[in-house]
RNA sequence: GUCCCGUUCGUCUAGAGGUUAGGACACUGGCCUUUCACGCCGGUAACAGGAGUUCAAUUCUCCUACGGGACGCCA
């Protein structure tokens, strides 16, 4: 029997970090076994659905990679199959119409918390015979069977029991006639033919109802797997108020696709010592029911140091395009797809993020130098360096060839000259060039913003000395 | 309140009835060095508490504490 699972999330935001977890463990798990994944978007309460939703929680699927095999579907197109069922649990008595209003049900929740009891439907209408009045409106409520158990051997916690009077008769089908979400997964799942239900731990709880319905068709049940949640920094469940950001937000931030979900792959998952993994990796070797039953932490200073890695451990032109989409972000537009490919190595070890190394580069591009960083200038612009870095310049600018090995004899025979120690020279140079006091080596630095902004940035780097010599005399 | 789940360094985790309780992030000392990084070597730091089973428990059982989840005509 070949694995279909599902990842169906409900359209009432985005896609936040503790969904897309989810998602990739779907992916991962299904892959590694080579079933089919299926987005099924649960989408039965209208009032809460919305389009842009949809579209975001895709956007972010995309991003990640985790795109579906089949789908999306959405539940709410099914809704007639689901009312067809309920009508069949009705006739067949394993339903009932329930006549309470919302109020007498709040009441009776408020009793039973009152007096120390879990709040549940006590059945009351189970054994009307008829409606209190013609137009009465009802729900319908499955008729659950009140002894014995629900067991369930889950493929993250272990087998499960819950006692059938724990529970109580689930809502089927609203008073507004409209199928619940609990009668759509079941029936959903069942024509989908989902055989592995990999979802949140905050779902345990509707499972044995589902399974309780499943049996009561006499459908076969699907295996579950209940994953532990993600919290904050605060030890919560994730949500809008703590740090439950989209998915996108990350990629603003720099991060990369296969990073956050290889961050998120070992939160509860684990494989000897490695910590870094491909995305290939992951779905080679991941197994839900590997994955651990507590819940985890999320810790962003982890994720930084896995996005390095993964910074580092990518070719030039898988980086690329994110490298030009974080450049126009901060207004640096129309550069070389090419040059920024021969650039990136120089730039790989050095940045935790996208972000980061767009601003590490961004000295190559402008045409205006902003001001020299303040620190920077302060330990490194002295005096001293205004004859050692103008011969640089006139050197530099003779300089029959413009390539690594030659500008590092350039460097060297000013060092002679002078001489003076690398630090004494390389810095202020730096300075010149980039405005900061650091950048990759600097012949390197020298050698890709090109002989001409070099000549003119350390003429101007010398100007700034000798205005600084002449203000201290 | 009731039911369910969890608890190994600050964080993510490995681990087995007998280990110097391992790795990683973070922090930190050093090395490398033209800066920043990378890399390398080292350090600080954990089995929530209490009973029981056992020659032996952090590992098995129970209780307590703490944390989390669920208790909707939400999903």
């Amino acid at each position: 029997m070949t694995l279909r699972t599902r990842f169906a999330p409900s359209p009432t935001g985005f896609l936040h970090i503790g969904g897309a977890r989810t998602a990739l463990f779907c992916h991962l798990h299904t892959r590694h076994y080579g079933g089919t994944t299926i987005l099924r978007v649960e989408d039965t309460d209208i009032e809460r659905t919305k389009q842009e939703a949809v579209e975001a929680i895709l956007e972010g699927m995309r991003w990640l990679g985790l795109e579906p095999d089949e789908g999306p579907y959405y539940q709410s197109a099914n809704s007639q199959k689901h009312l067809d069922i309920a009508d069949q649990l009705l006739i067949a008595e394993q339903a009932y119409r329930c006549y309470c209003s919302k109020e007498v049900l709040d009441q009776m929740r408020d009793e039973q918390r009152a007096s120390g009891l879990k709040p549940r439907y006590d059945g009351r209408c189970s054994k009307l015979k008829s409606a209190p009045s013609p137009d009465a409106p009802f729900v319908i409520r499955f008729r659950r069977p009140k002894v014995g158990e629900v067991i369930w051997q889950d493929k993250i916690q272990g087998e499960v029991r819950v006692r059938n009077d724990e529970l109580d008769d689930l809502i089927l089908v609203r008073s507004d006639g409209t199928p619940t979400y609990n009668l759509a997964v079941v029936v959903d799942d069942h024509n989908m033919g989902i055989n592995l239900v990999i979802r949140g731990e905050d779902h345990l709880s509707n499972t044995p109802r589902q399974i309780q319905l499943f049996e009561a068709l006499a459908w076969d049940v699907p295996d579950y797997a209940h994953m532990p949640l993600l919290h904050g920094e605060d030890g919560a469940k994730l949500s809008k108020r703590h740090g439950a950001v989209s998915v996108l937000s990350f990629r603003e931030e720099g991060f990369l696709a296969s990073a956050v979900n290889n961050y998120l792959v070992r939160l509860g998952w684990s494989h000897g010592d490695q910590e870094i993994f491909t995305t290939k990796e992951m779905e080679e070797l991941f197994d839900i029911c590997e994955v651990g039953r507590s819940a985890a932490i999320f810790n962003s200073d982890k994720l930084l140091w896995i996005n390095s890695h993964h910074i580092m451990d990518a070719q030039p032109e898988d980086l690329v395009d994110e490298l030009i989409y974080q450049l126009k972000l901060i207004n640096i537009e129309d550069v070389d797809k090419k040059r920024l490919i021969e650039i990136i190595p120089e730039f790989q070890e050095r940045s935790k993020t996208m972000v980061e190394m767009a601003q590490k580069v961004s000295f190559l591009f402008v045409d205006e130098l902003p001001e020299y960083e303040p620190s920077a200038a302060k330990k490194h612009m002295k005096i001293a360096a205004i004859d050692p870095l103008s011969e640089l310049t006139k050197r530099l600018e003779s300089c029959p060839e413009w390539d690594i090995d030659s500008i590092e004899k350039v460097f060297k025979s000013v060092l002679d000259a002078y001489e003076i120690k690398m630090v004494k020279l390389a810095q202020p140079v730096r300075v010149a060039l980039t405005a900061t006091a650091t950048s990759p080596g600097i012949y390197e630095t020298v050698f890709m913003l090109g002989r001409l902004k070099t000549i003119s940035r350390l003429q101007a780097g010398v100007i700034f000395l000798e205005e600084k010599a002449a203000a201290t005399e």
